[in-house]
RNA sequence: GGCCCCUUCGUCUAGUCUGGCCUAGGACACCAGGUUUUCAUCCUGGCGACAGGGGUUCAAAUCCCCUAGGGGUCACCA
């Protein structure tokens, strides 16, 4: 029998956003999208040493930055709250009290010194690390009785013999033998629930009907789907998302590099291209077509269609599709996005963003083809920012300048300067430069070489007229000058 | 090591359920050429994969079995 569907993700407020979640916080939403369900946000604050409200702040801002939204959360409420695990305790100390009642679960008085040497003792002999079980045979009335003594105990769930099927849409059935899951701890000596514990609990109080997660979840599974039959509650149906792999083929990790939303947010990279290319980490639209947009994703999600192996992180193709959404914005919001990375660079402050709006639009538009990140965009630029008598020349620009020569620059200078009076038209100027390199039989690149270094100091570049409006005639004239003085005296000190 | 999952170009993937249209398609990267005043963008072309072995079948990347390899997970973490 179907039921509404409602997703979640359940993150642990413990640090900055990891792109997995990212990746698994888009798939839930497409999938709420596309079947009409709920999304809810519910955080997993479980561990109290290191949970922290800064890191909350940051899943929610950070998710509304890309464009994710959530239909149910702590930070807009909801049909089924509260959504911070922590405050929901007292729900999951009455389950984890009707499950002993019943007989689901059991004191376990045994010590941690005690488990560790089980366990060791498994480990030694090659045997599955697993508790021995032996408080399961314990007297229900001797074990309250020692706990009422005062005698610290945790509770663990009695798992039933048998086998457990999970119908996995992603993977299909899989099966697991109950002899082979661990009667694990529900709740700990301190009191505190387990997260294993608290988030089944609270999937069947909220009526999650579908999880979505990352594989490495598959093997809580059984555990969970047993609890929710001890809890009476109809299991959801579960999607294990293939894990995200760094290039050594194991789950990304902050070794393999930047893992976190926020590396990317401070890179410059478009929300459209992460989302896009979060997509494409275990599904594809048609096999075909690579760029599409979030609506187009939403369209076509289905579970069924995700891919099982693991995904390798590809950050050359993530940088190519940053570019793509890049250049396809307008010049209008592609300033807009560069802006606070030109102010950071110390180019422009707010002041000079607003007064020369116009200006930097066409400088960012003339740039828009050499860049892949909004972080990018400084560095081409900085020239236009230098004082004329200290343009820095990089190495080939300078080569390129000096295989020319200066000399036909020399005499372009003088061409030039009665024409920059009435400022840069920088069409009329092409036109006219190109005739008059024409008329003197020579190839463009002798001009065009020294000028591009005498004007930026860049082997490539926008076209040079362009640079010229953008820099305006008073600042070209000094700079070509100082080129002619600079290439000179290098060549003297050469000899 | 136990349990579980996975396996198509270097990478992301289409094709696998419903065997034939697959001399396996697309994209990134790489290489070559073209366009351009340069760089880049862009365009064209190239390189490059069904993990291996059996079986079923007229026919297998697609179905079955085995082997190998990779990964995940084995906490009073989440």
């Amino acid at each position: 029998m179907p039921r509404p569907v409602r997703v979640r993700i359940a993150p642990s407020p413990t640090g900055t956003i990891h792109l997995g979640l990212a990746r698994t916080a888009l798939f839930n939403w497409a999938f709420a999208r596309r079947s009409g369900g709920r999304f809810v946000l519910r955080i997993e604050d479980t561990d109290r040493e290191r949970s922290t409200s800064e890191s909350e702040q940051e899943i929610i801002e950070g998710l509304s930055w890309l464009g994710i939204e959530w239909d149910e959360g702590p930070d807009r409420g909801g049909p089924f709250g509260p959504y911070r695990q922590s405050e929901r305790i007292e729900s999951h100390r009455e389950a984890a009290r009707t499950l002993l009642e019943a007989g689901r679960a059991y004191r376990c008085f045994c010590t941690p010194k005690r488990l560790a040497e089980l366990r060791e003792g498994q480990q030694a002999r090659k045997e599955t690390a697993a508790y021995d079980r032996r408080c399961r045979a314990l007297d229900p009335a001797e074990a309250a009785a020692r706990a009422d003594a005062g005698e610290p105990f945790a509770l663990r769930f009695a798992v039933p013999p048998g086998e457990t099927r999970v119908d996995d849409l992603v993977r299909g059935e899989v099966v697991f033998q109950n002899v082979d899951i661990d009667d694990w701890i529900m709740v700990r000596g301190d009191g505190n629930p387990t997260y294993n514990f608290v988030v089944v609990c609270d999937d069947a109080a909220m009526e999650i009907s579908h999880v979505v997660r990352g594989e490495e979840h598959l093997v809580n599974t059984p555990k969970q789907v047993q609890l929710f039959a001890a809890l009476d509650s109809r299991p959801p149906r579960f999607a294990h998302l293939p894990l995200m792999l760094g290039g050594d083929r194991k789950k990304l990790s902050k070794r393999a590099g930047d893992v976190s939303l926020e590396d990317y947010r401070a890179k410059g990279y478009p929300t459209g291209a992460i989302l896009n290319f979060l997509a494409l980490q275990g599904w594809a639209l048609d096999g075909e077509t690579e760029v599409f947009s979030t609506r187009r994703f939403v369209e076509a999600f289905r579970l069924e269609d995700v891919s099982k192996g693991g995904a390798v992180f590809d950050a050359d193709k993530f940088r190519w599709l940053a570019g793509e959404y890049l250049r396809a914005e307008s010049p209008a919001d592609l300033a807009g996005h560069c802006a606070p990375f030109a102010a950071a660079a110390g180019l422009l402050d707010e002041r000079q963003l607003t007064e020369r709006a116009e200006w930097f639009e066409a400088v960012v538009a003339g740039e828009r083809e050499r860049i892949s990140l909004y972080s990018e965009l400084p560095d081409r630029i900085a020239y236009l920012f230098a004082a004329d008598d200290a343009v820095a020349w990089e190495a080939k620009a300078e080569k390129n300048a000096r295989k020319q020569g200066g000399a036909l620059l020399a005499e372009y200078l003088e061409w030039l300067r009665p024409r920059l009076t009435g400022g840069v038209d920088a069409p009329a100027l092409r036109e006219a430069t190109r005739a008059w390199i024409a008329e003197r039989g020579a190839a463009f690149g002798v001009l065009f070489q020294p000028l591009r270094c005498a004007l930026a100091g860049k082997a490539g570049g926008p076209d040079l007229f362009d640079i010229m409006a953008w820099l305006g005639g008073e600042a070209c004239l000094r700079r070509i000058a100082v080129a002619i003085e600079r290439l000179a005296a290098v060549r003297e000190g050469e000899r």
